[in-house]
DNA sequence: ATGGTAGCCTTGCTA
């Protein structure tokens, strides 16, 4: 079972390139973050005729993930626990096919002296929460999506430029490592040891044309999952095309 | 130190 997570920054916007991703590779799963819609303006439509079912938690304007499956989706949670009155919409569970799947966009957390970053550390500790509850499910459990943490210096062009910004201040990194002390396995890490291997490139400074990225796009696994890797990878081509989303697919894939 | 880009449906906010 092939798994994939892209934030595609507007799913209107990227309509296309969603399109030919489904088509040409075909994942058995797709999470995406930064849908930018409500439930209602998805395009189910045109993913349903590419052959997936659609889960949507929608949100206007900003935020906003999905989950897609060729697999029938049963709907575990539309919203992490933790905080009734939190109302962004930045998870959603599902099972798919025995496979407790997570679409999760974390707070980014700029800047890092306001409330904002408050929030992303309160969130990743709801997430931990959540994470310590589906392990004891003891069903494989894959948590993708953007997790706006940079986990190492060698997953960023240069760790100077972000000296203080909350993607790669300490205490999101140690969230972050908080999940993998758990048993979680980092799917990309697990089978590939280089260094600067990218999921996001900013649009500003020619970043792209440059490979002045960082990977901050994340499928985690739990041990039942991670017993089942058999593959993983970024897959760029996304990320280069005309209008493209700042992220680009990352993926793996279960035995 | 700054500015650079993209999407939303705002003329600023978020990233």
């Amino acid at each position: 079972m092939k798994v994939a997570t892209w934030n595609v920054n507007s799913v209107k916007a990227r309509l296309g390139h969603l399109s030919d991703y489904l088509s040409g590779e075909a994942p058995d799963v797709l999470l995406l973050q930064e849908i930018k819609c409500q439930d209602a303006d998805f395009p189910s439509l045109e993913v349903e005729a590419a052959g997936y079912r659609v889960a949507v938690r929608g949100q206007k304007s900003y935020n906003g993930v999905a989950i897609l499956s060729r697999h029938p989706i049963e709907v575990t949670a539309d919203r992490l626990p933790g905080d009734p009155s939190d109302d962004q919409a930045r998870y959603l569970e599902a099972r798919v096919a025995g496979v407790r799947v997570a679409s999760i966009y974390l707070p980014n957390g700029n800047p890092v002296d306001t409330p904002k970053f408050d929030y992303k550390l309160a969130w990743f500790a709801r997430l931990e929460a959540r994470a310590r509850d589906l392990l004891a499910t003891e069903e494989p459990v894959v948590l993708g999506g953007d997790y706006n943490v940079i986990p190492e210096a060698e997953d960023v062009y240069d760790p100077a430029d972000w000296v203080d910004d909350a993607l790669w201040r300490m205490e999101s990194r140690r969230a972050l490592r908080r999940l993998l002390w758990l048993g979680f396995t980092d799917a990309f890490r697990a089978l590939d040891d280089r260094p600067h291997q990218y999921s996001f490139w900013d649009y500003q400074a020619g970043r792209w044309q440059r490979n002045e990225g960082i990977r901050i796009d994340h499928l985690l696994l739990s041990p039942a999952a991670a017993d089942r890797l058999a593959g993983s990878g970024i897959d760029r081509g996304p990320r280069g095309r005309e209008r493209a989303s700042d992220h680009t697919p990352v993926w793996c894939r279960l035995a």
